[in-house]
DNA sequence: GTTAGCACTCGATCATTGAGAGTGCTAACA
DNA sequence: TGTTAGCACTCTCAATGATCGAGTGCTAAC
C-alpha cells in the first residue's frame, strides 16, 4: 500500500483542520466539512486507517479522531513551500503597521521586527541580528568618553560592526585619539576581520606605546565575530495561549529555552541562505521544544551579510501564514538595514 | 481595638507561613507549627478575627483558612526593613558563581546581574541600564558610517549617553562630519540635556545647511533622556512554577506587562536613593500585576548616574531573602560598573 | 482572658452515570 | 472491486451527588 492522490487531499485535510482547532479530527469532519470526492465517512476512515499504518496519522486512543505525525507536517510543509503561498494584502498591511520603519539602530529594527512578526504571527519570534561572513573593515574611530576611556567604533562595508567601550592609556588627548584613529583606519582598510587579527597583533609589537588601545580593539573584534546579544525575541507570551502549553510545566521549560541564548541560537541558525528551515518537534533538538516547530530564514544585506529571523510556535503551526510573513520580512530587514 | 504584641506576632507568623505554602493558614496551624506562648487554636480564632476586622486578613471563603491583605504584607516588610536582614554566606557564595564578572560591556554586566538575581531568588529580576540624571554634555562626535549616515556619538561626563546612527546629507565628507563635531562640540559642551535643545534649536535657525544632521542629534537627546533599550530581565520563566500563576491567562497577562518596556520601567522606577520601593500588589499600579509584588532599590556609579535593580514576584514573595540580594547586587553593580 | 466542644460551612475528592464522538467491522450495494 | 450503511463497541468528558476534612464562629465552662 502507498500514498495516492486521494489519501494525500484526505491527510491535507486532517492537518489544515487540527492545525485550526487543536482536536483530533474524526472521519465525519472530513467527509462534510472537507467532502473530498463526496466520499462517506466510512470510506474517509478506511482510507485514515492506512495513513496510520503509512506512518501519517497518530491516535490518541481509540475512539479519539487522529493527528497528523512530524512525518505529516513533513509533508505537509514540502507541497507548501513547492506551492509558495502569497502574503495577503491585509496582512501586509498589517506587518507594516506594528514595524517601526524609523527604528535606526540595528538593535532597534531587529526589536521591532520580532515585536511585529509575533504580533502578526501569533507565534514568537526570534530575530538575529546581522553578522558579516567576510566583512571588510572601512573604519576604526575612537571617541574620548572620560579620563581612561574610549568609545571604539568599527565600521565595515555592511554598516557598524561594534561599538563598545574600550580602557585606553589615561594621558591621551582627544587629539591623540583622533590620530590613533586615522593610523588604524590606515592600516586595516579594507582588511576581513580574520586578517586584521593578524594585523593587529603585528601594529601592537610595532606601536608598545599604544599596546592598550590595540588590545582594545583585538577584543572588541574577536567579540564582534562571536557576537553578544545578538538576538532578539518577541511574543514570548503569545505561545502561552495555546493548549499545548496550558500545562504550566511544559510553557517553564520552553520559557526556559527561550532565555539561554545558545540554545536559541542553534534553533534558528543553520538556516540556507534565501530558503526556508523547518524544523518540526524532535528535529528541533531541544527536547523541551519535542512539541514545537520552528520556522526559520536567512535574510541578506548586502552580499555578505547575513541574519536569521524564525518563527517559534506549536507543531500544529500555521505554516502556510508563516511561511510568506517572513518571506516578506526578510526582503524589508535585509532592504532597512542596508543603509545603516 | 488595635494591635498590639500578641496580635503582631500571629500576623507575622500567618504571613512567613502562606509565603512558604501559598495555601490559607488556619488557626491550628498557627498554634501547633509556630506555638506563639502556648496559645490554643480557640484563642488564635479570636485573634485572627480580630485581625480580619483590621483589615490585614482575608478569608476566600468561610471555613477555608485565612490569607495576608496587603496591608498586611506593607506591615511585614516595614518590619524587615527595619529589622535589616543580614545575606547568608551560602547566598552570597551562589550570588558570585552565578555573576560572570568577566563581563565588560555595560550590557553583558546588566543581562548577567538579571540573570543572576533571578536564579537566586527564584523570581524574575528587572535591571535598568545607569542613567545619568544631570549630566552635562561634554562631546559630540560623528564617525562616518556610510553613505548617507553616520554614528553619532554623544559623550557626558558620566560617560557615553547615546550613541545612534542617523542620516546625513550624502555629499558630506567624513572630513566635514569631523569638522561638524568639533563645531557641536564647542557649541554644547557644558550644557545639559536641557539646555541642548535650545541651543540645538537655535543652531539649526542659524545653519540651515546641516540642518539634517541637527535634527538628527536633537532626536538622539531626546531619546537618550528617554532612554531606549535600557532595561534587561532575567528568569521570566521562573514566575510560572508559582500556584498564582498556573492559569495561563494570568501568565499571559503578566509575561506581555514583561515585555512592555513602558510598563516595566514604570514598574520598577522611582525609587529613591539607595533605599528599598517595595509595591505590592495593586501598589504596583499596573492591573495585570494585581498579584504582583515589585521589589526595587537603586544603585549609583560614581555620585551621578543611577540604575535600578528589582525583582518581580508574587505578593507572598519571600522579602527577607529578596532584599538582602539586592542590597548585595546594588552595591557589586555600582562598584563594577564605576570603571566602565 | 482562655479553652474545650460542637454545629455549621464550604471546597476538594471520588465514583457513578449518561451523552457524544469516533472507530472497526460486516454485509449489502453499484 | 470499491463504496456505503449500519451497528456494536470504546473511550472521553461533563455533570451529579455523596463524603471527607479543614476551618470557622459561638457558647459555656474553667
Amino acid at each position: 500500500m502507498q500514498m495516492d492522490e486521494r489519501k494525500s487531499r484526505i491527510l491535507m485535510a486532517i492537518i489544515d483542520d487540527y492545525i485550526m482547532t487543536a482536536m483530533p479530527v474524526g472521519s465525519r469532519t472530513i467527509s462534510k466539512k472537507y467532502g473530498i470526492g463526496g466520499l462517506s465517512s466510512a470510506t474517509i476512515r478506511n482510507e485514515m486507517s492506512d495513513l496510520e499504518e503509512l506512518g501519517y496519522l497518530d491516535q490518541p486512543h481509540t475512539s479519539a479522531g487522529r493527528i497528523p505525525s512530524t512525518k505529516a507536517y513533513r509533508l505537509y510543509v514540502e507541497t507548501l513551500l513547492r506551492g509558495g503561498s502569497e502574503l495577503s494584502d491585509d496582512e501586509t498591511r498589517r506587518l507594516r503597521n506594528h514595524f517601526d520603519r524609523r527604528a535606526r539602530q540595528v538593535e532597534d529594527v531587529i526589536a521591532s521586527a520580532a515585536r511585529a512578526i509575533s504580533d502578526v504571527t501569533l507565534y514568537t519570534a526570534v530575530v538575529t541580528v546581522p553578522k558579516g561572513q567576510t566583512t571588510r573593515i572601512r573604519r576604526v574611530q575612537l571617541v574620548p568618553v572620560s579620563e581612561g576611556a574610549a568609545l571604539l567604533v568599527l565600521v565595515t562595508d555592511t554598516g557598524i560592526l561594534r561599538d563598545t567601550v574600550i580602557r585606553v592609556d589615561g594621558q591621551l588627548t582627544p587629539d591623540h585619539l583622533h590620530e590613533i584613529s586615522g593610523m588604524l583606519t590606515e592600516e586595516l582598510h579594507g582588511l576581513t576581520l580574520d586578517e586584521v587579527r593578524g594585523k593587529l597583533s603585528e601594529i601592537g609589537g610595532r606601536l608598545r606605546t599604544h599596546r592598550k588601545v590595540i588590545e582594545g580593539v583585538l577584543a572588541a573584534v574577536e567579540q564582534g565575530e562571536g557576537g553578544a546579544k545578538d538576538v532578539m525575541v518577541g511574543g514570548r507570551a503569545n505561545l502561552l495561549q495555546y493548549p499545548e502549553y496550558s500545562d504550566s510545566e511544559k510553557a517553564r521549560a520552553l520559557l526556559n529555552v527561550l532565555e539561554t541564548r545558545e540554545k536559541l541560537l542553534s534553533l534558528v541558525q543553520g538556516a540556507p541562505k534565501m530558503s526556508f528551515t523547518i524544523r518540526i518537534g524532535d528535529e528541533t533538538g531541544v527536547p523541551e521544544m519535542s512539541e514545537c516547530s520552528v520556522v526559520s530564514m536567512s535574510y541578506r544585506i548586502g552580499d555578505e551579510s547575513t541574519g536569521t529571523i524564525g518563527v517559534i510556535g506549536p507543531t500544529r503551526m500555521q505554516y502556510a501564514r508563516v511561511i510568506p510573513v517572513l518571506d516578506y520580512m526578510s526582503r524589508v530587514l535585509g532592504e532597512l538595514l542596508k543603509d545603516t
